[in-house]
DNA sequence: GTAGGGTTAG
């Protein structure tokens, strides 16, 4: 056969696999492209392999894996190497999460007398951004300059995004006043960079101060309030952007996942429905959402795990065409926070036994801690042991927390004390805050105190690690010893998050501090505690005032002297204002759903037991741990939290 | 070639 034969073949592939790399093509048929040259013997022979082996690695570089592409690289002959080819190559190595490779790979391609280009910088400003490394950034910016390439608005904000991403916010801010014409990128460069270091507030002016916005613009803005822990004001973001019809086709996968995260951390089952409502609709006619099921439905699982519908989440999930490892995390964290623990099990056994994904450090996270949260102490033990030898795990300080919790709550806590010693790595505030825990519930007094002084040395500013232990000294009637600790907290002041529960009651919201007294309903409401204080009593209920964690829970420390102003805050914290509320405007046997953002104290729980039975009624509990399903004078919890 | 994301522990 004749060169003619070889060129008009070499013309055809080339095409064929251009349009594989520009994704007009299942990834596939590139494949098969290169495995039918292969297997025909057409690869290998030396006229048709340098005229095609550049499409083929592109077309690698731009499917990945990275190896593969590597591997194609090389067949290119080392003087058909030219600058887009190494460019292509380092590209493909951060698009794939390999940013110190792309920068070994620029080394490489100056050694080998190649020139890089524009591209090439920016590509390397890249990689230098994800590793927040302000040296070989630097360097690049500065090549520029000394090759006298154009410094374009993409190359000024790939520029920006790593001195931004490298803790040098002034060289971004430096960069984008200078700019002549700020793209939506650069603004969007900014105001993620202010949003990090600067905090919500400074990128709230950013983003106020936008000419334009686009989607991205205000994922970055929704997420910023998620990671600041402040679900609420992500969702409020979301009524802004509705508030313009227009802007609801900037509601995409991203910020889709982003809200459906806010709705799991507020509990606010209303959003999260409507959200999935909307999505619903606009798969019916938009593709924007069609790549991205997977990670959209994992988003839906995880909302309704945690906003107490376990039943869609498990609907949900058995429909799914593809699941990956995260939405069976999320699966088994949704079951484990309403101490389903067999449950959890079974799940995980056929996570295993199907084999569709291999569990994670994450999974064994979720499944050891349904074992704590459901008490099921020896399918624990086994399970940590089998971590490393079947599931090829290395335990991890998250691995250790969850044993020290699950034996420290079981009672053994000289076994979980045995492990904190013998943990391969410091144990943090986690892992000693939930073994000083064990020793608050099971009256460990001596070690209790050992484990305080650990915990202040090492975080100075928590005081709850005084309250713990004082309340354990006060209830072995220490009560100087107790005093003193609480003495030292109300001269320190007390740093907490404020106790809050929300009800909703015919779509409507309601917000409850302890104590308060701002709604709108508020004689009606606490005409109604002191009805339910009554029954309570009827039934045989007497206030825990020393119960642990009880002053912890809201916040009613300065007035923890006085034993009867205690049992007073005791009866209005926020999560009974709610129930009140409730009780009073609801149809008898109405499920009642509330969510607390702090941890549920032990009155409060004893209180919802009776109150379940006595007012005939389901009582859902959300706190900051788990679900609380109280009925029929009983906790789904089983007391065990 | 430049901006954004999902799951876990007291």
């Amino acid at each position: 056969m004749g060169d003619a034969f070889f060129d008009s073949l070499a013309r055809c592939c080339r095409p064929l696999l251009r349009s594989c790399s520009l994704g007009d093509t299942p990834p596939p048929h590139g494949y098969q492209l290169h495995a039918a040259l292969v297997k025909n013997g057409l690869f290998f022979l030396s006229s048709i392999s340098s005229n095609i082996s550049s499409a083929l690695f592109h077309m690698y570089a731009a499917l990945g894996p990275p190896a593969s592409a590597l591997r194609a690289f090389e067949e290119i002959p080392v003087v058909a190497r030219f600058t887009p080819d190494w460019t292509a190559l380092i590209s493909c190595h951060i698009r794939h999460a390999l940013p110190s490779r792309a920068i070994l790979f620029f080394r490489s391609m100056l050694r080998a007398g190649a020139s890089p280009d524009e591209v090439t910088l920016i590509a390397l400003l890249s990689a230098s951004a994800r590793l927040s490394d302000n040296f070989s950034g630097y360097a690049a910016h500065l090549l520029f300059f000394k090759l006298g390439l154009p410094f374009t608005a993409a190359s000024c904000n790939a520029a920006m995004d790593m001195y931004a991403k490298s803790s040098r916010m002034d060289e971004a801010w430096k960069l984008f006043k200078e700019m002549k014409e700020p793209t939506i990128v650069s603004w969007t460069i900014i105001l993620t960079g202010a949003l990090r270091w600067e905090g919500l507030r400074s990128g709230q002016e950013v983003f106020d101060r936008m000419p334009q916005r686009n989607d991205v613009a205000w994922t970055v803005m929704i997420s910023a309030c998620i990671e600041a822990g402040r679900p609420r004001d992500a969702l409020s973001l979301l009524g802004e952007l509705l508030f313009d019809g227009v802007h609801l086709r900037w509601l995409n996968h991203v910020s889709m996942c982003s809200l459906l995260s806010a709705c799991s951390q507020a509990g606010d089952l209303t959003v999260g429905r409507w959200l999935h409502t909307h999505f619903i609709k606009a798969t019916s006619f938009a593709d924007n959402y069609k790549d991205h099921l997977l990670k959209v439905n994992t988003a839906l699982i995880d909302m309704y795990g945690k906003c107490g519908r376990v039943d869609n989440a498990l609907t949900l999930f058995e429909r799914m065409a593809e699941r990956n490892v995260v939405s069976w995390n999320a699966m088994l964290s949704g079951l484990s926070m309403q101490g389903m623990g067999l449950r959890v099990l079974h799940l995980f056994t056929r996570m295993v036994t199907e084999g569709e994904e291999q569990p994670d450090d994450i999974t064994m996270v979720s499944v050891l801690s349904a074992c704590s949260r459901s008490g099921l102490v020896e399918e624990g033990r086994n399970m940590f042991q089998e971590l490393g030898s079947i599931y090829k795990i290395t335990p991890k300080i998250e691995h250790f927390a969850c044993m020290v919790d699950l034996l420290g709550r079981a009672g053994c806590v000289d076994e979980a004390e045995s492990l904190v010693r013998a943990m391969p790595m410091q144990p943090n505030e986690v892992v000693l805050g939930s073994l000083l825990a064990s020793c608050a519930l099971h009256g460990k007094l001596e070690l209790g105190r050992k484990l305080m002084q650990e915990l202040v040395q090492l975080y100075p500013d928590n005081t709850e690690y005084h309250v713990l232990l004082s309340n354990m000294f006060a209830a072995s009637q220490r009560h100087t010893e107790a005093d003193d600790l609480r003495m030292v907290v109300k001269n320190r002041g007390i740093q907490k998050t404020p106790g809050m529960s929300f009800i909703e009651i015919n779509g409507i919201v309601h917000w409850f501090t302890a104590g308060d007294k701002t709604h709108p309903q508020t004689t009606e409401i606490y005409t109604m505690l002191v009805e339910i204080v009554r029954r309570l009593k009827l039934a045989g209920y007497t206030i825990d005032a020393a119960s642990q964690n009880s002053r912890v829970a809201d916040n009613y420390m300065e007035n923890g002297d006085e034993r009867e102003e205690r049992e007073q805050a005791l009866l209005v914290h926020s999560e009974r204002l709610a129930l009140a509320l409730g009780l009073m405007s609801t149809k008898p046997g109405v499920t009642l759903r509330i969510v607390k953002n702090i941890r549920i104290c032990s009155d409060c729980h004893s209180a919802m037991k009776l109150c379940a039975s006595i007012f005939e009624r389901e009582i859902i509990i959300r706190d900051r741990n788990r679900f609380h399903c109280f009925k029929a004078g009983l906790c789904s919890c089983s007391d065990f939290w």
